[in-house]
RNA sequence: GGUUCCAUAGCUCAGUUGGGAGAGCACUACCUCGACAAGGUAGGGGUCGCUGGUUCGAGCCCAGUUGGGACCACCA
């Protein structure tokens, strides 16, 4: 060891990490680089809520977005990668109202200003966690220009959206039915409901008809709403009911009396064909109830308790109400039967309480011209690339369906409405700021949907509405986003469409779908399973670069990924085989500078053959990595690093770098420094600490690797007769490694007296066998084998003499090698058929490919060959016999 | 009901416009040789869910089918 190594023989990655990240940031290297000469790329952080914790998900989102800006910023673009933080409406206030009430006090304890307080506190401690978190996981993002839904920006941004909306009518008030939670006391929107199987039933009960002549069966699942129904409906078609429609009929309990209408909306087929009606409660029914002029009885407090219209049953809440009503049913002999089943009953996203469909004053998103917008868009040229490209189909199935969007909710954490009312005459103002007379007007509670504000985060974080603020001029629309597939609705495609609609621009080019990690198992990870990871504990054991190197490893674009230790092992086994490459390489430079780096000398058929290889992986890798292949992309380094550099390339430059002359060695000192120089470029997009660990102590210029060149392709450096060469090397030292193995007895030195290359000595490759040598070679008693016949062109550029001959007298059983030779023998006498065939198929030759015959045609030559050395030593070994 | 994904080695998964089935882990044998034993060398292991079709040629394209998952809609 020539050299003193401060690198460990282990890959320590605590030791490799710590201070990095700060380092980084001092140098401020993750800003953009402002170069007008250079092309922009931009890149907005998807805002994690300010909840809590991030979790591994968020890892490989954010991993994914890293590799993408590094390798830009590496490539020479003006990159931005903007980070911020998502305030979260419901979510947050469900938290601190739940951390609130551990200690006794509830929202309304406080009042609405210094329970925002308190939540602004929150905040700023979560989001303290998540900046932590970031650092750990190594992310380049520009913290100079790091935003938050809340602030005054974005905030200015919002409002002014909204009164736009309002004023061309996309934005409006009304009453309709909503999906409620009782528990946040609030609207949610559509997707904010999530509906799930439950063992529920189906109550069948009957309603008497008013001029005593009978009754009718009816069924429901939701017995309570029973207490609002104000009509019954049955199809204007059935001829069953007929007679009833237009007749009166007494609901129970409540004992009044309901009209029996017709309607199409009922299905004659289902249940009983006849339908109570409860528009107050029940989005069909309400569509009903306009039809037929029927009045909205709502009968529930925002609590989901029953209100004062329901009698006896005021106060109760729903589903004791619902046990009540079943009760009192019973007893007046007007329940039939109870039968049960398993439905689909709809669920809040953030409290999981039961949603109640209700009656309720919210302002809306008209939908159906923005969703034109957004679905014209996916028409053009111009259109928003979905990758992989199926998920456009998910987006726009949704686009084409969609309803209007609620988006007022009676919250207190978040973007409250520009809306005030008159306290006297009850008028509606709808502006950027209140009313001048603000003293007679309220402003209305509600806060705005979450979503409504990070559907402009594209351009809201860029300075708009300030359309010439250089930011938004420079990174918008922005280059990619990445995010993962359960949030296309949410999110992706509500920036389509406001950014359509604001800035007359798509918001972003590509959108990178990933898919959800999962654990071991295959099981969501969740906390009710208490199977989440903490990407963090991860990380502490096996170094953010692992962890990053499995995330981008991990599966397919969009397809889901399970974590899995065994994995984060072998992360961790490869960074430490680039670790000890590295150290190899070290060790043998001596005081090797960058200056001293000459790939002009004479280069070993090694050297021209590794830098071939090196090109090929960098054509390769980025090409992969525009179509976001990075699974692939980080196969091919590994391939490259781990079988080409480390397993021949290393042990050929041994030869040189023990017992060469210096300037021999300059020559391989230059080459290794170069290619792991290169190799480390590649990996620094996925594994940047470990990198730049590295580099620092190579030979290098440069004040980072974050700001350094990526690799580009040098034809110069390409070579593809060591190529052919180096084949024919590899092949003959596995032949020779072959026998050794399957006969369970080492070769012997011999070998090195029958082999003449060039410029590359075997010998290390066959080294284990020399222990041996004396113990079972006898000189006097040789077999002579041939091992590998190369191409004429090939031969001349490696090994001098044709044909390469092995001693095996008294090294080996010679029946067991010709066992072991006519297993080979028939594999290639298969393929030798199988090609034969190919090529003698008169279809195949006049309709594939020129090319694709030649290669046949070169297999063939090639198995030939393979099949008649494979005769040869069975004959050579017979005679031995 | 609609859309969609998955099914390939014992396990987890790749397979890039159709042209000789791959990786990691696990397993077997051998190897402490001046980067690495969390390593090296060699090896075993697959009728690519099933059935048809298109094609000279299908893991890949088409139709159908079985099993599993996801999403959307509906569910009085």
């Amino acid at each position: 060891m020539s050299k003193e190594l401060k690198m460990p023989t282990k890959y320590q990655p605590q030791e490799v990490e710590a201070g990095r990240y700060e380092k980084w940031l001092e140098k401020d290297l993750f800003k953009p680089s402002g170069d007008k000469t250079k092309e922009a790329y931009s890149v907005v952080i998807p805002p994690p809520n300010v909840t809590g914790k991030l979790h591994l998900g968020h890892a490989w989102d954010t991993t994914l977005q890293d590799i993408i800006i590094r390798q830009k910023r590496m490539q020479g673009f003006d990159t931005l990668w903007l980070p911020g933080m998502d305030h979260a409406g419901i979510a947050t206030q469900a938290k601190v109202e739940a951390k609130l009430a551990e200690e006794g006090i509830s929202r309304y304890d406080l009042g609405r200003e210094k329970f925002n307080e308190t939540v602004w506190e929150w905040k700023e401690e979560y989001a303290a966690v998540i900046r932590e978190q970031w650092a750990k996981v190594g992310i380049s993002v520009d913290y100079g220009r790091e935003r938050f839904t809340l602030d005054e920006g974005l905030s200015e941004a919002v409002r002014k959206v909204f009164v736009a909306m309002y004023n061309k009518d996309l934005i409006y008030r009304g009453e309709y039915i909503i999906n409620w939670d009782p528990k946040a006391k609030t609207a949610l929107s559509d997707i904010e409901v999530i509906h799930k199987d439950v063992e529920g039933a189906f109550y069948h009960m009957t309603y008497p008809l008013a001029d005593g002549s009978g009754s009718v069966e009816i069924a429901t699942t939701r017995p309570e709403t029973m207490l609002g129904d104000t009509a019954v409906a049955v199809h204007p078609e059935d001829e069953r009911y007929q007679h009833l429609i237009g007749k009166k009929i007494i609901l129970p309990l409540m004992d009044i009396e309901i009209p029996i209408i017709a309607d199409e909306y009922v299905e004659m087929d289902f249940g009983t064909g006849v339908v109570k009606i409860t528009p107050a409660h029940d989005p069909n029914d309400f569509a009903v109830g306009n039809r037929h002029n029927l009045p909205r009885t709502n009968v529930m407090n925002p609590d989901g308790t029953m209100n004062d219209l329901t009698g006896k049953y005021t106060g109760m809440d729903r589903f004791e109400a619902r046990k009540a009503v079943i009760k009192d049913l019973e007893t007046q002999g007007r329940l039939v039967k109870i039968e049960k089943m398993v439905h689909s009953v709809g669920h809040s996203e953030r409290t999981g309480v039961i949603v109640e469909p209700r009656l309720s004053t919210q302002w809306f998103v008209k939908m159906e011209p923005l969703a034109k917008e957004a679905i014209d868009l996916q028409k053009t040229e111009d259109k928003v690339n979905f990758v992989p490209e199926r998920f456009e189909n998910t987006y726009l199935s949704w686009m084409e369906n969609v309803h209007d969007w609620v988006i007022s909710r009676q919250l207190w954490w978040g973007h409250r409405i520009p809306a005030w009312f008159h306290k006297q005459t009850g008028e509606l103002y709808v502006g950027m700021q209140a009313p001048r007379d603000s003293e007679n007007w309220e402003q209305d509670p509600d806060v705005l949907d979450t979503w409504f504000s990070s559907a402009l985060w594209p351009f809201s974080t860029m300075g708009w509405p300030d359309e010439d603020s250089e930011d938004f001029k420079r990174y918008f629309p922005n280059n990619t986003l990445v995010t993962g597939y359960d949030i296309i609705f949410f999110w992706v495609s509500r920036m389509i469409f406001q950014s359509l609609e604001f800035t007359g621009k798509k918001p972003f080019n590509d959108v990178l779908i990933h898919g959800l990690i999962r654990d071991e198992e295959g099981r969501k990870m969740s906390k009710s399973l208490g199977n989440g990871i903490d990407p963090m504990e991860v990380v502490d054991k096996y170094g953010a670069d692992a962890l990053r190197w499995f995330l981008s490893n991990g599966s397919a674009p969009g397809q889901d990924v399970r974590f899995s230790y065994d994995k984060m092992d072998a992360s961790w086994n490869f960074i430490n085989k680039i670790w000890n490459a590295s150290r190899f390489a070290l060790m043998n430079m001596e005081d090797f500078t960058v200056e001293q780096i000459d790939l002009t000398g004479n280069k070993t058929i090694a050297d021209r053959w590794i830098l071939t290889k090196l090109n090929k992986t960098i054509e390769k890798v980025t090409d992969l990595f525009e179509r976001f292949e990075f699974g692939e992309a980080n196969r091919h380094l590994y391939h490259f690093i781990w079988d080409d550099f480390c397993d021949w390339y290393i042990e050929m430059s041994k030869e040189i770098l023990f017992n060469e002359d210096e300037e021999a060695k300059q020559t391989t000192r230059s080459v290794l420094a170069y290619v792991l120089d290169q190799t480390l470029r590649l990996l620094h997009p996925v594994m940047p600490f470990v990198t730049e660990e590295i580099w620092e102590n190579i030979p290098h210029i440069g004040e980072s690797l974050v700001v350094a060149e990526y690799p580009v392709v040098r034809p110069e450096l390409s070579d593809e007769e060591a190529t052919e060469g180096m084949d024919v090397l590899m092949e003959l030292i596995r032949s020779v490694r072959n026998i050794r193995s399957e006969v369970n007895t080492p070769l012997s030195k011999p070998v090195e007296l029958l082999i003449k290359t060039n410029d590359v000595k075997i010998e290390s490759f066959l080294k284990n066998n020399t222990s041996y040598i004396e113990r079972f070679c006898n000189p006097e008693n040789l077999t002579i084998s041939s091992m590998v016949r190369a191409p004429e062109t090939a031969m001349s550029a490696v090994i001098t003499g044709a044909e390469i001959y092995l001693p095996l007298a008294g090294l080996i059983n010679i029946d067991e090698e010709i066992v072991r030779l006519e297993k080979e023998l028939a594999k290639w006498s298969g393929e030798v058929k199988r090609v034969k065939g190919k090529l003698s198929n008169a279809k195949f030759v006049d309709n594939a490919p020129v090319a694709v015959v030649e290669a046949e045609k070169v297999k063939e030559k090639e198995y030939l060959e393979k099949q008649t050395l494979v005769l040869e030593r069975i004959e050579i070994l017979k005679t031995q016999i």
